[in-house]
DNA sequence: AAAATTTAGCTTGTATACAAGTATACAATC
DNA sequence: GATTGTATACTTGTATACAAGCTAAATTTT
């Protein structure tokens, strides 16, 4: 059957030059889902259940489940079937490193290759919006930093850096979601991200990479101790 | 039907913690071809022919397809099939300057976290037989040399670190095994390898990061250059 | 009562039929 | 002769039937 109504709005891009419509609309679902821990970790997946709900038969089902436990949103386990993974500290750890790592050389390419447009369209999504009292506030903060970020790397017009940040983030953003550590944000985070668009401007390769690097590892450990106090493994 | 004979040689291992019996097969045998250039780039990949030559039904071919579109060994059109992705100059630049920032890092946190175990493996792996006259040696060569790179990281005991090497070097194995560039190679690199493990023994991170990140732009650019006199666009 | 074992149900794994879209070859037209 | 339109063959996209394997509950045994 040919699917006649299903829920039509792709929230998530796919990350992909592979645009084959129904598995990736069902990716992208998933992934929001995940993401934004409708979700929870370790929740089962059953193929049949999401097919019923998103009325797409298996095979797109299957197709979009592969690529999100190839991305470690999901975990499975052979017959045993898939679920939401779990969030570890030592997950996180790993991540935060790759993201030190990654982002802050990229920064430093980033302050050697910029172009004035480049510099104008950073400066642009530098200033987020920021009120940690509004639900949807929140939502829109954490798009808009996500969309800073990878800015940054796209200026280095390495695309593999690219995605590398794009799976990334898109893993940081569970914990964010999860609400874990929000109040403990301790300012709006433009100011940093100011300072590292000045440095790109300036083509400091080496203060944009020491700025990113402590950014990114600041934000990293906030949210780790957070996870820590509520008992993550 | 359920395969009766199929060729039972998985020669690459997975990378992946998915251990599904067919599909993974068929990713192995398929990335093997690959990356020796036994299928050569742009080769159109036809799923009937395929499946009737590994004996296997459209199903797990298409999930190894997919995985290997995502890691960008194949390219796909909807609607017109999938290629063997073609190699590029930007491409090869964009690879060796990911494994240059990533592989550099990697050395410096081996340096600061290496166990006398370790550092004994890693001795061990340095030195790489390198025989250019014999075909069958330049294979060996190739393993030890991914081998020896791969220990490195892995003594981070970041696996996200690792799972990007491993994907890197895969990439970086086809310009290799096109044996361009094959003769250009002024020595054999277990002296730079050596050198990396005289770093980390002595847990002297920049000293590891130095020069481990010469030794991959020195090798990438050797590859470069010959891509570049092979007329690779 | 606790442990082990069997069995029934459920979930995933694979194969295949059918639908939809694409490309190529051929013909008609400019 | 080049170009455009069209039909046909081929390839991929999706759905579904059936096989294989796991989980967990119920029954038996100690």
């Amino acid at each position: 059957m040919t699917p006649a109504a299903r829920p039509s709005l792709i929230e998530i891009a796919p990350h992909t030059t592979r645009p084959s419509a129904l598995p990736d609309h069902v990716y992208a679902v998933l992934k929001h889902r995940i993401l934004s821990c409708a979700m929870k970790p370790d929740e089962r997946l059953v193929e049949k259940k999401l097919c019923d709900e998103l009325r797409v038969s298996r095979t797109p089902l299957r197709e979009a489940l592969n690529r999100l436990s190839h991305e470690e949103l999901v975990a499975f386990q052979p017959h045993a079937g898939y679920r939401v993974a779990p969030i570890t500290l030592d997950g996180f750890r790993n991540l935060i490193e790759l993201r030190a790592i990654v982002e802050a050389q990229a920064a430093a390419l980033a302050a050697e290759r910029a172009t004035p447009e480049d510099i104008a369209e950073l400066r642009a999504f530098a200033t987020l919006p920021y009120d940690p009292d509004d639900e949807r506030g929140f939502v829109d903060y954490c798009r808009a930093n996500a969309r800073f970020h990878l800015r940054v790397v796209r200026t280095t017009h390495n695309s593999m850096l690219e995605n590398i940040v794009m799976s990334a983030l898109d893993l940081y953003q569970r914990p964010t979601y999860l609400r874990i550590g929000r109040q403990l944000d301790p300012k709006n985070p433009s100011a940093k991200h100011r300072a590292i668009t000045e440095a790109i401007a300036k083509h400091d390769a080496s203060a944009a990479h020491e700025v990113m690097l402590q950014h990114v590892r600041g934000g990293g450990e906030r949210i780790l101790a957070a996870l820590k106090a509520a008992n993550y493994h």
